[in-house]
DNA sequence: AAATTCAATGTAAGCGCTTACATTGAATTT
DNA sequence: AAATTCAATGTAAGCGCTTACATTGAATTT
């Protein structure tokens, strides 16, 4: 076998001597090639080590079997499963992911989109559903079919997600339950970012309900890591009156919070409660284990595998599918201290 | 502008009143055209939102600007944020990056190989070196340039990573160092994953170095989850003299110990002496803070996409570039208890 | 002023497939 | 037995680019 002669269709075509059509068609329509010219073929495939070059694929048939990905980072828990899942479906239908990244960066997204249109992909994962109408109008030009994922209940396109809103107020409502006057959110990032605006009004549609005003309800915006969440918490606590539970955005931010009330001696949950978001392998891990949102993060990238290839296939889909989430309660969580600091 | 009329070089060519060849030149080495004619190019893909296709190209080109990566999963931080700098520093150079994985199995390994070859990949980036012969022999004769990552080593072809022998012997060392005689180790499943068993081998050979007897190291092999350490955790306080210090093959089965231990009231350092490897963002977390090596994943990304592309552009390259790592010593490590149970 | 050079551009073949349409011939219907 | 049908296969165009080679004509050299 040659290093250099990479076998083409031509060649097998002429090894078992049919046309290249039929060749073809054993690969593409293996029913519509009568069984002894059909193995006469495979054979030939076998003994030439013939592959399918994609290029010449792609150009003919006007499909890439590619789907893209747009999203804010690998580099973070809350989006490496879900990722994980939603390739593991996509190869069990011969689809392969190509995976871009937007740094949570509406503008590096647009450019991703242009990047990935250009290579072809069949369909589009997005993350949540905050971004220009131009963006969108850039896939749907385009003819792409697109998905917004870790969420849902944007205005028009197809949603495979869960109601943030409706998980953080199930939430709020656990805390409240507690006793706690005093909550204050770590939220992430919002702008931009669906999934953070839509926990921190769930969080003050339920704290409103209750009755509390949201003058006093203080949310301090921070992005996703330890160290941002362990300096909000520091804030938090330098207030007056200094909040008796603090819910973040996630929980790498209670985490972070988690740290910062170890420093300052402050007891988790005596003094503070402190609540996270998503539930990832991190929550019940720390001791006392965090009171947080469960997310079923593999499910749904399945459930969005599959749906995007459902669009790509222009078969009838559900606009959205809610993926249920559910509130776990754990250490962190517990009632107000009986004589709050001031 | 149409739905569907996806404009083509034609149409470009046609609009701006010169020859495809141009049009084509203008994309791909703009210098070649002069300045005014590729203006008005310019203009015209602009005008038309023209961008080209992807299939055309490739087969045109023989060139996909592609580039695969298989790795065990992402969902997991060892990987994901390596392989997000990776992909960024692929971006840079108009790459992009296709993802794999191969779930730890050499056979799903080679299939996935075989479906970035046929997609004609330009590169491939592996993780470590074992693997059978035949998966390094089917790149060869495809003639797509590969690169082992998270290892260096290897008997033959490009590495970019860390030693995790030395490292790993380097960490034993400040264990053996604090007094401790009765050492014991939780490592990752070794078969097919050299970093796995380099670490083994590493600790081994530090402590017969110091004069222990290796018959009295026992090593317990578990899957890289909390649960799994945890588990082999219990297993090795049972054993009789206990271990007074453990060493795991990553921070994940570290932390699962360390959870381990405070269920079973066991201090840690005090009754035992905990330690990690790769310094991920838990490690950190966790109270104490674990003792551990820690590795530069961004960095060790970084440099696998730079030697990957030299290595596709037929640029000469090192055969290996090893990323430096450092014992980072926390609260989990400390010297034996003055009266070890039996 | 004629010859030469060379940058800028054009012509057209070819990359490796898929697929509409055509052909063939055995099986079925009349 | 002739006509019809239809499954199996073949023919060949075409998908949208890149690039070797050809052409053009202004600038330079003689």
């Amino acid at each position: 076998m040659s290093d250099f002669a990479k076998p083409t269709l031509d060649d097998v075509a002429r090894a078992a001597g049919v046309s290249t059509a039929t060749v073809s068609r054993c690969l593409n329509a293996p029913d519509r090639v009568i069984a002894p010219t059909r193995e006469r073929v495979m054979k030939a495939i076998d003994v030439l080590g013939y592959t399918p070059d994609f290029g010449g694929r792609a150009l003919a048939s006007r499909r890439t079997n590619t789907v893209g990905a747009i999203i804010p980072t690998m580099d973070n828990a809350i989006f490496a499963r879900g990722l994980q899942s939603f390739q593991e479906t996509l190869s069990l239908f011969g689809k392969t992911l190509l995976v871009a990244s937007s740094g949570y960066s509406p503008a590096r997204e647009r450019e991703q989109m242009e990047v990935l249109a250009s290579r072809g992909v069949d369909g589009v994962l997005l993350i949540g559903s905050a971004r220009p109408d131009s963006s969108i109008e850039f896939l749907r030009r385009r003819g792409i079919p697109f998905l917004g994922a870790w969420n849902i209940g944007g205005k028009d396109g197809h949603f495979v997600g869960f109601d943030n809103r409706a998980a953080a107020a199930e939430l709020a409502q656990k805390v409240l339950a507690q006793g706690h006057q005093r909550l204050a959110m770590i939220a992430g990032i919002t702008q931009m970012n669906d999934r953070a605006s839509d926990r921190v009004e769930g969080v003050q549609a339920a704290a409103k309900r209750a009755g509390l005003n949201l003058d006093q309800l203080p949310v301090i915006e921070a992005a996703y890591t330890f160290d941002d969440g362990a300096r909000a918490f520091g804030e938090l606590m330098a207030l007056s009156p200094r909040p008796t539970a603090v819910m973040c955005g996630n929980d790498v931010l209670a985490v972070g919070a988690m740290q910062k009330a170890r420093e300052l001696g402050i007891r988790v949950p005596e003094d503070v409660s402190i609540t996270g978001f998503d539930d990832i392998d991190l929550a019940s891990v720390v001791a006392p284990e965090l009171t947080t949102v469960r997310v079923p993060h593999r499910r749904m990238g399945q459930a969005a595998a599959e749906m995007l290839i459902k669009l790509i296939n222009k078969q009838p889909v559900e606009r959205q599918i809610e993926i249920p989430t559910s509130v776990v309660e754990r250490g962190t969580l517990g009632p107000p201290p009986a004589d709050p600091p001031a």
